[in-house]
DNA sequence: ATATACTATTACTCTATAGTAATGTGCTTG
DNA sequence: CAAGCACATTACTATAGAGTAATAGTATAT
């Protein structure tokens, strides 16, 4: 019996994981993500803070709902946002610096060209 | 002065970690990812691994190629690829367990309709 | 009841891209 | 060099979804 076995996933799995990312994939959510990590918002504040349309925000904001990425709660006019499930800022902080990594690796190897060039 | 002040995100950024994301967003390219979990292939491994065309592959793998997440190495006829960033590994796992949560916490939820139901 | 405020939905256009078949490109081998 | 193989690219269709304007719901206030 070895050590370690992949894990076998099925079709669905794939879907599923696929879903979930494609989640994060829109500035437009991701911004609204971000100004959700402050805490509770209003669909009102949203728009101001993210600049975008009523519309356009509501119909984000419906997406990551279904996605179980955000909570609603509604009270007289208005409708409170918050993050659902905090593992998301674990998430979003790995993927800003797998692509912090990256930029400065590709920074390294001008820095790289540069100074075997004046050496 | 705060203890802790929300890093202001650029246009460009969010932009970015939309494209990062969206690379892991089609189920194709969690399978081809998935695939090269056990080290580096080739298109034609790839291609009977996922049961996907050959042209479907090659352009999945184009395309996780310029998002920075596979690498290439040509030699002879074939192309092998592998994993470019590691950390890959933590941020799909990451993803993985979080809908592992949230899929748990509904299940609880059923059993607790049950067990109340039945208490 | 009427008016107003906040949010959700609908209908539309436009763009991106997934899948596929056909073709192109470049090695390699006889 | 001719044939064959591995891979990449192109061209096409079909679908999803982003942004937007207009409209519909729904709670509150007068």
């Amino acid at each position: 019996m070895p050590k370690y076995t992949k894990k076998n996933l099925s079709d669905e799995a794939f879907e599923r994981l696929g879903e979930q990312f494609k989640a994060f994939s829109e500035p437009m959510r991701l911004r609204l993500i971000y100004a959700l990590m402050d805490g509770e918002k209003t669909v009102s504040e949203l728009v101001k803070e993210t600049g975008g349309l009523q519309a356009n925000v509501s119909k984000h904001l419906r997406m990551l709902l279904e996605a179980g990425i955000v909570e609603r709660r509604k009270q007289g006019l208005n409708s409170y946002y918050s993050i659902a499930d905090p593992s998301i800022f674990e998430l979003c902080d790995l993927m800003c610096n797998s692509i912090r990594g990256r930029l400065t690796a590709e920074l390294d190897s001008f820095s790289a060209a540069r100074s075997s060039a004046t050496a």
